[in-house]
DNA sequence: ACCTGAACACCGTTCAAGT
DNA sequence: ACCTGAACACCGTTCAAGT
C-alpha cells in the first residue's frame, strides 16, 4: 500500500490527540505507518512542514465557517470556534503556534486574513486593521495554551493552582475587552454624522 | 570549582543569546561549564527548571522597574519593559513562553500581578482585573515570539515577507487597543458622577 | 555534599541502494 | 517514483560509584 500525505496527517493527528505532541515524533509516525522513517521525508521536507499539514487540518473548521454579519459578531464567532477547534486536539494550541511561528501554516494566515477584513469593516484603517487582528490572534491562541497546559498540570496531581471555573466566561472577558478596544478606535475614524 | 546555580544560569544566557534556544541543551551547557550533564541534575531537577531560572533572569529587569503614575501608564510601561527584555535575548519571547506555559516562572507570576494591580486601578473588579492583565500578557508574548521568528527567517534569508518598518509603533498600537477596551469597561463599573 | 561515567531510551535528517 | 537500511550526530535523564 501507497503511503499518501493524507495518510501521514491523520495518523500525526492520531498520535496527537491520544497521546499529545511530545510523542509526535517522526520516528514513532513512521512505525505506527509501518514504513521508515525515511520514507516520510519523500512526503514532507521537514518535521517542521508536516507539523504545519496537521495544523491546517487543525484549523480547517475555523476556515470553512460562514463569514456573515456585523464586523463584531465575526471576531467573536472566529474567536470561538478557533478556541473550539483548539481544544479539540490535544495541544493542538500549541502545535497551532508553533507552525504560525514558523510560518507552516496556511490556514492560520487565511484566519488571519479574515479577521483583519472584519476589522476593517469596524472602521479601522488597513495598517492598523493587520495589527489589531494580530493582537485578536495572539489572544485567542495564547488563552487556549494556557488553558491546555492547565489540563496537564492537574493530569499529573498538581492542585497548586485550581482549574477555572467557567473557561468560556473567561476566554468571552478578553474578547469583549478586545472588541470594546476596537469599538473605541473605530470611533476616532469615523466620519463625522 | 564548586558549580553554582549562579554560573549554571549565567552560561546558559551565554549560550542563548550567541546560538539560540535551540542551541541550549543541557549537553551543550555541561561541556561549556566543562562538567558531564550530570552535574547539572543535582543543581536543578529538570531542564524546564533550569529553562525557569533563565527565564526569571531575562525578566528581572521588567520586575525591578518602579510602578507608580496613572493605570494606564503603568500597563504601557510594562508592556513596552517587557518586550524589550525579551529582545534583549535571542529567542526570549520564546523562551519566556514556553516557561510560564510550563508554570516554572516566578518572574511571569510577579509581572502579572503587578498588571493585575493596574487594571484593578483602572476600576475593574478583580474576577475580570486578572483576565484582562493575561490578555495583556498574551499580547506581549505573542507580539514579540511573533517579531523575533521573523528575524530568524530574514537571516535563513527568506524574502517572502519583508520585515515591519517600524515595530515599536506597530507594539504601541495592540497596546492601546488593549487600553482603549479597558477605559470602556472600567466605565461600566465606574461611580456614576 | 557534589560530581563522574556510563548507560538507557530515545531524537531529526540524510542518502546510497534497492524495487 | 517511492521506500528501506543504516548511519550520523545528537538529545534528557538516571544512578551506581567515586571523592
Amino acid at each position: 500500500m501507497q503511503l499518501h500525505k493524507r495518510d501521514v496527517i491523520e495518523a500525526a493527528t492520531a498520535i496527537l490527540d491520544n497521546y499529545g505532541i511530545a510523542d509526535l515524533t517522526m520516528r514513532r509516525l513512521a512505525r505506527e505507518l509501518d514504513v521508515s522513517p525515511g520514507a516520510l521525508y519523500w512526503h514532507f521536507t521537514s518535521k517542521q512542514q508536516l507539523l504545519g499539514a496537521v495544523a491546517d487540518r487543525i484549523l480547517s473548521p475555523v476556515c470553512a465557517e460562514s463569514d456573515i454579519g456585523h464586523w463584531s459578531d465575526r471576531i467573536s464567532r472566529v474567536g470561538v470556534r478557533l478556541r473550539d477547534a483548539l481544544r479539540s486536539h490535544t495541544d493542538g494550541a500549541e502545535l497551532v503556534a508553533a507552525s504560525f511561528a514558523a510560518g507552516q501554516s496556511q490556514a492560520a494566515a487565511e484566519i488571519l486574513v479574515r479577521l483583519t477584513a472584519a476589522v476593517t469593516d469596524a472602521g479601522i484603517e488597513t495598517g492598523q486593521a493587520v495589527l489589531a487582528a494580530r493582537t485578536v490572534w495572539y489572544y485567542v491562541l495564547g488563552f487556549t495554551v494556557d488553558e491546555q497546559a492547565r489540563l496537564q498540570w492537574d493530569a499529573a496531581g498538581a492542585s497548586a493552582v485550581p482549574p477555572a471555573a467557567d473557561p468560556d466566561r473567561d476566554f468571552a472577558v478578553g474578547l469583549r475587552l478586545l472588541i470594546d478596544g476596537l469599538t473605541v478606535r473605530a470611533s476616532y475614524n469615523a466620519p463625522v454624522s
